[in-house]
DNA sequence: TCGGTGACTTGGT
DNA sequence: CACCAAGCCACCG
Protein backbone atom coordinates (compact mmCIF):
# COMPACT_ATOMS: atom_id res chain seq x y z
CA UNK A 1 0.00 0.00 0.00
CA UNK A 2 1.22 3.30 -1.53
CA UNK A 3 1.72 6.13 1.09
CA UNK A 4 -1.92 7.46 1.35
CA UNK A 5 -1.64 10.32 2.84
CA UNK A 6 -4.51 12.13 3.31
CA UNK A 7 -3.39 15.37 1.91
CA UNK A 8 -2.56 13.71 -1.36
CA UNK A 9 -6.12 11.89 -1.54
CA UNK A 10 -7.66 15.33 -0.95
CA UNK A 11 -5.64 16.61 -4.11
CA UNK A 12 -6.53 13.70 -6.10
CA UNK A 13 -10.24 14.42 -5.58
CA UNK A 14 -10.22 18.26 -6.21
CA UNK A 15 -8.67 17.82 -8.88
CA UNK A 16 -11.70 15.31 -10.77
CA UNK A 17 -13.77 18.39 -9.80
CA UNK A 18 -15.15 19.24 -13.44
CA UNK A 19 -15.26 22.72 -14.74
CA UNK A 20 -17.55 24.75 -13.78
CA UNK A 21 -18.47 22.88 -10.92
CA UNK A 22 -17.90 23.03 -7.01
CA UNK A 23 -17.84 21.09 -3.68
CA UNK A 24 -17.75 21.30 -0.28
CA UNK A 25 -14.19 20.21 2.23
CA UNK A 26 -17.12 18.02 4.41
CA UNK A 27 -18.14 16.07 1.37
CA UNK A 28 -14.22 15.35 -0.38
CA UNK A 29 -13.56 14.51 3.29
CA UNK A 30 -16.75 11.88 3.76
CA UNK A 31 -15.46 10.38 0.04
CA UNK A 32 -12.37 9.74 2.05
CA UNK A 33 -14.10 7.64 4.61
CA UNK A 34 -13.34 10.58 7.23
CA UNK A 35 -16.32 12.76 7.35
CA UNK A 36 -14.93 14.45 10.73
CA UNK A 37 -11.88 15.53 8.97
CA UNK A 38 -13.71 18.04 6.99
CA UNK A 39 -11.13 20.56 8.88
CA UNK A 40 -8.37 18.49 7.54
CA UNK A 41 -9.69 18.98 3.76
CA UNK A 42 -9.47 22.53 4.15
CA UNK A 43 -6.08 22.66 5.91
CA UNK A 44 -4.64 20.10 2.68
CA UNK A 45 -6.20 23.02 0.05
CA UNK A 46 -4.03 25.29 2.14
CA UNK A 47 -0.88 23.68 1.01
CA UNK A 48 -2.85 22.92 -2.57
CA UNK A 49 -1.11 26.43 -3.79
CA UNK A 50 2.29 24.77 -3.41
CA UNK A 51 1.44 21.08 -4.42
CA UNK A 52 2.46 19.66 -8.08
CA UNK A 53 0.69 19.89 -10.36
CA UNK A 54 -1.30 22.92 -8.67
CA UNK A 55 -4.84 21.98 -7.13
CA UNK A 56 -8.44 23.92 -8.35
CA UNK A 57 -8.74 24.73 -4.38
CA UNK A 58 -11.07 27.35 -5.70
CA UNK A 59 -13.52 24.79 -6.68
CA UNK A 60 -13.65 23.96 -3.20
CA UNK A 61 -15.96 25.90 -1.12
CA UNK A 62 -17.61 25.41 2.46
CA UNK A 63 -21.41 23.99 3.27
CA UNK A 64 -23.15 27.29 2.16
CA UNK A 65 -20.82 27.64 -0.82
CA UNK A 66 -18.72 30.13 1.21
CA UNK A 67 -15.71 31.57 -0.40
CA UNK A 68 -14.18 31.05 3.01
CA UNK A 69 -10.62 30.73 2.01
CA UNK A 70 -10.71 33.51 -0.67
CA UNK A 71 -8.16 35.20 1.57
CA UNK A 72 -5.46 32.44 0.95
CA UNK A 73 -5.73 32.86 -2.49
CA UNK A 74 -4.31 36.18 -2.08
CA UNK A 75 -7.56 38.49 -2.40
CA UNK A 76 -10.12 38.19 -4.94
CA UNK A 77 -8.51 35.50 -7.17
CA UNK A 78 -10.33 32.53 -6.38
CA UNK A 79 -13.49 34.72 -7.22
CA UNK A 80 -11.91 35.98 -10.26
CA UNK A 81 -11.34 31.76 -11.17
CA UNK A 82 -14.97 30.69 -10.29
CA UNK A 83 -16.26 33.37 -12.17
CA UNK A 84 -13.92 32.24 -15.24
CA UNK A 85 -15.55 28.78 -15.01
CA UNK A 86 -19.09 30.28 -15.29
CA UNK A 87 -19.59 30.40 -11.75
CA UNK A 88 -21.74 33.60 -10.42
CA UNK A 89 -20.51 34.51 -6.91
CA UNK A 90 -21.97 37.51 -4.86
CA UNK A 91 -20.85 38.48 -1.55
CA UNK A 92 -17.99 35.69 -1.34
CA UNK A 93 -20.99 33.74 -2.01
CA UNK A 94 -21.45 31.10 -4.75
CA UNK A 95 -25.24 31.96 -6.21
CA UNK A 96 -27.18 28.80 -7.58
CA UNK A 97 -24.58 26.85 -5.31
CA UNK A 98 -27.38 24.06 -5.06
CA UNK A 99 -27.23 23.21 -8.80
CA UNK A 100 -23.12 23.76 -9.37
CA UNK A 101 -22.55 21.38 -5.92
CA UNK A 102 -20.34 18.40 -7.35
CA UNK A 103 -20.77 15.33 -4.89
CA UNK A 104 -18.08 13.17 -5.46
CA UNK A 105 -19.57 10.19 -3.16
CA UNK A 106 -21.87 10.69 -5.78
CA UNK A 107 -20.24 11.46 -9.05
CA UNK A 108 -17.56 9.29 -8.11
CA UNK A 109 -18.99 6.45 -7.28
CA UNK A 110 -21.15 5.76 -10.47
C1' DT B 1 4.88 10.99 22.33
C1' DC B 2 2.56 15.49 22.93
C1' DG B 3 0.51 19.78 21.85
C1' DG B 4 -0.78 23.42 18.73
C1' DT B 5 -3.25 24.51 14.64
C1' DG B 6 -7.07 25.10 11.20
C1' DA B 7 -9.72 27.18 3.74
C1' DC B 8 -15.12 22.80 8.56
C1' DT B 9 -19.72 21.54 10.56
C1' DT B 10 -23.55 21.59 13.54
C1' DG B 11 -26.47 23.29 17.07
C1' DG B 12 -27.93 26.61 20.46
C1' DT B 13 -28.72 31.45 22.11
C1' DC C 1 -30.14 36.38 10.55
C1' DA C 2 -25.72 36.84 13.39
C1' DC C 3 -22.58 35.30 16.75
C1' DC C 4 -20.53 31.82 20.13
C1' DA C 5 -19.02 27.20 21.61
C1' DA C 6 -17.73 22.51 21.07
C1' DG C 7 -16.49 18.31 18.30
C1' DC C 8 -13.85 16.65 14.97
C1' DC C 9 -8.99 14.72 12.98
C1' DA C 10 -4.38 14.72 10.12
C1' DC C 11 0.01 17.27 9.66
C1' DC C 12 4.23 19.41 11.80
C1' DG C 13 7.92 20.55 15.04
Amino acid sequence: MPDYNFYDNVYDVVRLIPRGRVTSYGAIAAYLGNKGSSRIVGYAMMAAGTAKPPVPAHRVVNRQGLLTGKFHFGGNTMEELLAAEGIEVKDDKIQNFKQLYWDPSVELSL
